[in-house]
RNA sequence: GGCCUGAUAGCUCAGUCGGUAGAGCAGAGGAUUGAAAAUCCUUGUGUCGGUGGUUCGAUUCCGCCUCGGGCCA
């Protein structure tokens, strides 16, 4: 692990002749809008948004979109890109994104790629295996046969065509099983076996000159010194979401779409409970209490994203003057 | 005012036929390859309300006090 990483600092030695990018990473709440915003005003940068919640239509509330004024002021790329109905994935991410920075680049301007999807970052600068593209009718039949017999037999199935996977997933983490095992329907092979070309991929890529991710990167995370003021702002925020609509907002988007609980776009931070609420099975303070904790928890989980990456240039997001600290951290 | 009942982890509560206690939730830490705002893993020492008494030993039994809740006046 430690070696991989040595390994490639030695191996690219020509990152000064690639073009510049930025990142800007935090948790929710942390204000990475307000400083992306403001970069803009003063640079020649162009923002893509770093969000797997911020590319659905029409829900903007829940989400805390940045406003039509804003947007207008400070434009987001990969912004309301797709309808709720459907899904995105870190695969499509790179996609989207690589092909943006390449037309912000060709413009003369700076990609600013700001948000707090850490698995997009990730899948950015890293890369991904060649995996097959999820497929609908096989997560319906998983589905199915996980309703029938449960999670833990899906697991002691994936155990006997993809030992090493099995053996690295909890028998109740049903995500990553029932994907694993939809890779395998697929293309016959265990995922574990598939992960490992991807290594030799990159190498032989390397050893051509083709970077995975060609730009020479600035990374920037916000992170608060105070954990509980972040909380704070979290209830604070939820509670204007409120205010603003949450509920109505959810009403309207089921009644412009054909919408379910079990959507990767309703089981994002608010929708769901707000889901729960509409159907009665929560009360209104019930509502209020588990979406603000479900905010914290992504919080946390986003901050477990951010410790793990240590080439992050790190700033207390609580302090004044953030956009400049941000651009001195930069040198910009 | 009288009677009944409760007071145990940040919250809701279980429990100890007397040998100083444990669940859920919250919180914290971690994982993370086409669903990631998802999904999953790990993590529970707290004057057992206060104070006297009985006892080798009390959070547990008894008395009184304090603060809730209920019923009767």
């Amino acid at each position: 692990m430690k070696q991989s990483i040595v390994q490639s600092e030695d191996r690219k030695p020509q990152t000064e002749n690639l073009p510049p990018a930025i990142f800007l990473m935090g948790p929710t709440a942390s204000g990475k809008t307000g400083v992306a915003v403001d970069l803009v005003q003063t640079l020649p940068v162009e923002i893509i948004s770093v969000d797997s919640a911020l590319v659905y239509r029409d829900m903007n509330i829940g989400t805390a979109k940045p406003d039509a004024a804003t947007q207008a002021a400070a434009p987001h790329h990969l912004i309301d890109i797709i309808d709720p109905t459907d899904a995105y994935s870190a695969a499509a991410f790179r996609r989207d994104a690589l092909a943006l920075m390449k037309d912000i680049t060709a413009r003369g301007k700076i990609p600013l790629l700001a948000g707090g999807t850490m698995l997009y970052f990730k899948a950015l600068k890293e890369g991904l295996s060649p995996l097959p593209v999820a497929d609908a009718a096989v997560r319906a039949e998983l589905d199915a046969q996980i309703a029938l017999h449960g999670v833990p037999w899906l697991h002691r199935e994936l155990a006997a065509v993809d030992a090493e996977t099995a053996a690295r997933l909890s028998p109740n983490d049903t995500q990553r099983i029932q994907r694993a095992m939809e890779i395998y329907r697929l293309t016959g092979k265990p995922m574990s076996e598939l992960l490992k070309p991807t290594l030799l991929e990159g190498e032989r890529g390397e050893r051509e000159g083709e970077a995975i991710l060609p730009y020479r990167i600035s990374s920037v995370a916000l992170i608060p010194g105070d954990r509980s003021v972040l909380h704070q702002r979290i209830e604070t925020r939820f509670k204007q979401m409120l205010q603003q609509g949450l509920v109505e907002e959810l009403r309207d988007l089921r009644q412009k779409y054909a919408l379910h609980p079990e959507l990767p776009s309703m089981r994002c931070v608010g929708y769901r409970q707000a889901w729960q609420h509409m159907e009665g099975e929560i009360s209104a303070a019930q509502f209020l209490e588990t979406g603000i904790i479900a905010t914290r928890q992504l919080a946390k989980r986003q901050l477990t994203w951010l410790r793990s990456m240590p080439e992050n240039v790190e700033i207390d997001c609580l302090t004044d003057n953030l956009t400049q600290k941000v651009r001195d951290a930069l040198r910009l």
